[in-house]
DNA sequence: TGTACATCAGTGAACGCGCGTTCACTGATGTAC
DNA sequence: TGTACATCAGTGAACGCGCGTTCACTGATGTAC
């Protein structure tokens, strides 16, 4: 019966099986890492911090209660390869953003900021689950390299505007909380619902406003 | 025994009980509403949003699982209880902050920012669950105020600034959501530990050069 | 090309646990007369 | 001042549930010869 249940669970999600002709999946499942992973992020965003459980996780998956641990050992291994994604995704999209921006470094530094908003508001599961408060393996090697791939494309971006060459280590750290703050900020207000801004096109010119002065608003070195 | 283990629990934090002389409490507790939202912050406090639990609430409490259905009706309520402690009290230090910065509008604003991280920082539990993912009843009639009032403070701190009178609606509006995504973004980061500021110098450095720009840039309307 | 075997990636039953909630109950308190 | 009674605020046993994790197992795949 188990097995009748997992192929029906398969057989509704077409196009996920790797090779093989028919709709059908063998005992092995393909890329049940990934499957999990997307499982893990669905249901985030379905049910929120609090509904997330493993098992739930597999049965999306189609899969054994059992499964999971062969690829994450528990929870605190799927959640952390959700992390680590989302770092990633927000150096990718920041990454993007730069290259799209053209050459000026303000206006650079304003897309990154766009680009950051855009990627939580994008990707909520992900974002709340690498800035909230759910359990992380934080000694995690690839999610320590993401997220310093992320930190790293901001203080690159503000070191290259003008006149920030002279600026001391200490006050361009400053600088970068204070960039990063504001738009952090209003992610996770956007992300709460909790902004008094009624249409997209509201936040969409708040939003703007925000990241020019942000920009504006950091000091040169050489005054 | 169940009767006997709540006497001992009790027992050990003399000074709870109302009246009677003796430390033994009584059949009824006195202030269980107030006793299950502070054991709701501690726990919070100890073991984040994902340890929570009533039953877990009703325990430090001392008293039976069943008990805070008669205060809470459950544990949405509880934590809509202390979400409303958590913008009164944001509102209460925002209000003290105002009254001991003196009269200038610009020194006031800042004291709010200040206050703002301050109390996120010194109150992780509730500021988590005024804006975190947990389930509140967002129609609660006390929440609301209490959010309105804490809303209103700071709405009322930057229009008070000079040449602020003459601000069409909606651009005080994304002002007020610049100002405060900045100071709340800053709060967030600092509870998770996300920072890159190592000691606390360093981050009240970072946090009066944040108060302090936010402040300045905040445009003036007559020009 | 065939065969033996090791390894990988899954199953499914079982465990013990803590949870929220319900229920009939009872001790303590307050109020009317 | 005393008594009857309503109401309030708790008890504790019981329920069914979903969870994470363990365990012996087995089907599929890959590799050595």
């Amino acid at each position: 019966v188990g097995t009748k249940a997992v192929r029906t669970a398969r057989a509704s999600k077409p196009g996920v099986d790797a090779g093989a002709g028919a709709g059908e999946r063998s005992y092995h499942h393909g890329d049940l890492r990934q499957a999990l992973i997307e499982a893990g992020e669905t249901l985030l965003a379905e049910r929120g911090v609090e509904g997330f459980s493993l098992r739930e996780c597999a049965r999306r998956a189609g899969v054994s209660a059992s499964a999971p641990a062969h690829h994450f050992g528990n929870a605190t291994g799927l959640l952390t390869a959700i992390a680590t994604l989302g770092f990633e995704g927000l150096a990718v999209a920041m990454q993007r953003a730069v290259r799209q921006a053209g050459a000026s470094p303000q206006a650079r530094l304003q897309a990154i900021g766009g680009a950051y908003i855009a990627y939580a508001l994008a990707h909520p599961a992900r974002f709340r689950v690498v800035f909230g408060s759910l359990p992380l393996d934080r000694g995690d090697a690839a999610l320590a390299a993401a997220a310093k791939r992320a930190y790293e494309m901001l203080a690159a971006a503000i070191a290259a505007l003008p006149g920030r060459a002279s600026v001391p280590q200490d006050s361009a750290k400053a600088d970068l909380v204070l960039a990063w703050s504001s738009v952090h900020g209003f992610a996770c207000l956007a992300l709460d619902g909790q902004l008094p801004l009624g249409d997209a096109k509201d936040r969409t010119a708040a939003l703007r406003k925000l990241t020019r002065q942000v920009v504006e608003r950091l000091p040169r070195g050489n005054r």
